[in-house]
Parts: C-alpha cells; structure tokens; sequence
DNA sequence: CTAGCTGCAAATAATTTGCAGCAGC
DNA sequence: GCTGCTGCAAATTATTTGCAGCTAG
C-alpha cells in the first residue's frame, strides 16, 4: 500500500530540514490529480487558474524539488522541453508517443527490461536507469492518417 | 554497398536545387571522419582548427541539413544538447550512456527491436521511430567508482 | 527571530534568425 | 546576375538565478 503522495512529500521536507508551503502542497495536488505527463507550462497554466499568484520559477523550482522527493519523474521526450509524470510506486515503465496528437501512452514489458539489462552486461555496463520511447501513429491517429500532410 | 557521403550529398544539394559549398563539403568531411556523436559545439570546436572563419549558424544549419539528407541523425540524450551522429546504412542501432564519463556505446538488439513491435501493435500504435537509451556506468568507470562523488 | 521560500525580473544557455555581403550556377 | 549561403550579431526559447520581502518553525 502506497503512501499518499502529500505525507510522503511532508515526510522528504521533514528529513531535509525543508519547509512545508502552501504552494508546494498546492502544485502537489494539482500535478497528483491532473493525471501524467505535465510540461511545466501546462501545469503552470493549470496552477493559475487557483492560484493566480504563484510564479514560473516557483513551478520549476517544485518539480525539481518533487524529483529529487521521488514524487516525479522528469521526462524529457524530443520536442525539447521537460515533462514532469507522477511516479506511481508500480514499476518502471516506458512509453508510446504519438507524433501526430501527442498522446502518451505507458507499458511495461519485462522481457524487454531483461534483454536491456543483458545487453548492459555484454558490455561490461552497470546499468543504473534506461529509458525507451515508441514514436509513431497512436490508434486515432491511424485513421486520420489518408488525409495528407 | 554504400554511396560514399560525399556523393550523397551532391546528390541530395542536386536534388532539392541548393548548393554546394566549401563549407558544407568541409563540415562533412570532419564529421565523418571525426567519428560518431559529436555535439554542435564539439563539431564547431574541430571546424574551426581548419576553417577559423566558419561561423556556430552555419554549423547549425549544416547539421540539419545533413539530418534531412539521410547523412546524419539527430540525438537528444539527457544532458540537453543535441548531438548528431553519422548515419551509416546498417540498420537502426541504440545506446548506452555512461553516466560518469559520458562514453557512449552503440548496440543492436533484435530481440528488443521486435517487442516492440510487439508492444506497439498491442496497443495499436503503428511505429514509426523509437529510442533506447541505457544509462550506467562503464567498464572503466565501475573500477574507479568506490572514491566518492 | 531566522532560515528557507516566493515572485518578480533579469540572467543563462542552446539554438535560431535577420541581414548585408559573398559565392555557386 | 540572381539566388542561395555565410558570418556576425541580435533574437528566441526553455530554464535558472539574484534579490527583497514574506512565512513557517
């Protein structure tokens, strides 16, 4: 059973002599209830409209201080600018990126993690973190697809 | 067997009417031969011992250029900058990144390659391109790692 | 009260772009 | 000669940082 994401943030503030903000705990459960995969715009833009006053850097500021928690992941896919997901205790898992929408889809797969960890062996790799991203057409998108361009 | 780059060059400039340069036909030439994966910056570090006068934009635009031609391939990794690496015609390879001294190993996996496949088809994702990167720490720098820090 | 935190604006860092002169075709 | 290319400097974009006032412990 899982600590709930707002204790387990109070517990990592405590530990480090950090303190406990509103805005922290505010960005927390937007970014928590908003679902994954947020850019720091999008969850700037979602801080906004319940607290009008809070900062960019204060944004950028927490997402690093979350990652640095365990309570997010950053994840930095090929269009150049940083998402933050939740990190769910569940395992590690990898992702589907749809190039037409932009849709994230997660999966695991065991087996290929083994073969990952295979390969790092072969050459003499101690691997520590790995990370592996599917672009391509998600579902929707396929159908779309005669149109040109 | 494989057109050399040279040609594949002229070939594309041909194709698309643009030109051939001095420039472009020198940035070639020390990208190839410099080996893989260099940044922009490492690139334009080695342009300028032969050709001081060449300017950080023209490396830039090169180097796209050279992805749009098939003769180089893009590559975001974790540290921010981008870094082109010479596409050779054998097939689709992926890295390993050591986390301490930066080396980086290429490595092909077919077994990998075909999960996900596998993966994508399960979730109804047509796969266009995908990336696998493992980070670690190196042969040599496992032995150097018991120092702190 | 004191150290850490926030919001703002200014600073960075990687990359891109405008422009005047230069070079292929 | 015309158009595309280059070098330079200035612009842009995502992110970080300095600082004065604020706030949690």
């Amino acid at each position: 059973m899982r600590k709930p994401a707002a204790q387990q943030l109070q517990d990592y503030l405590a530990g480090q002599g950090l303190k406990s903000t509103h805005q922290r705990d505010e960005i927390l459960a937007v970014f928590v209830s908003a679902g994954r995969h947020l850019s720091v715009e999008e969850l700037y833009e979602l801080m906004k409209k319940e607290h009008p006053r809070i900062g960019y850097a204060t944004v950028y500021r927490t997402m690093k201080l979350f990652a640095q928690a365990g309570l997010a992941e950053e994840l930095r896919f090929d269009d150049g600018f940083t998402r933050y997901e939740y990190k769910a205790s569940d395992g590690h898992h990898d992702h589907l990126i749809c190039t037409r929408c932009g849709r994230i889809i997660e999966f695991e797969n065991d087996r290929i993690e083994e073969l990952q960890e295979s390969v790092a062996k072969k050459n003499r790799f101690l691997a520590q973190s790995h990370k592996l991203e599917i672009y391509g057409l998600c579902g929707d998108c396929r159908g779309k697809r005669a149109k040109k361009e």
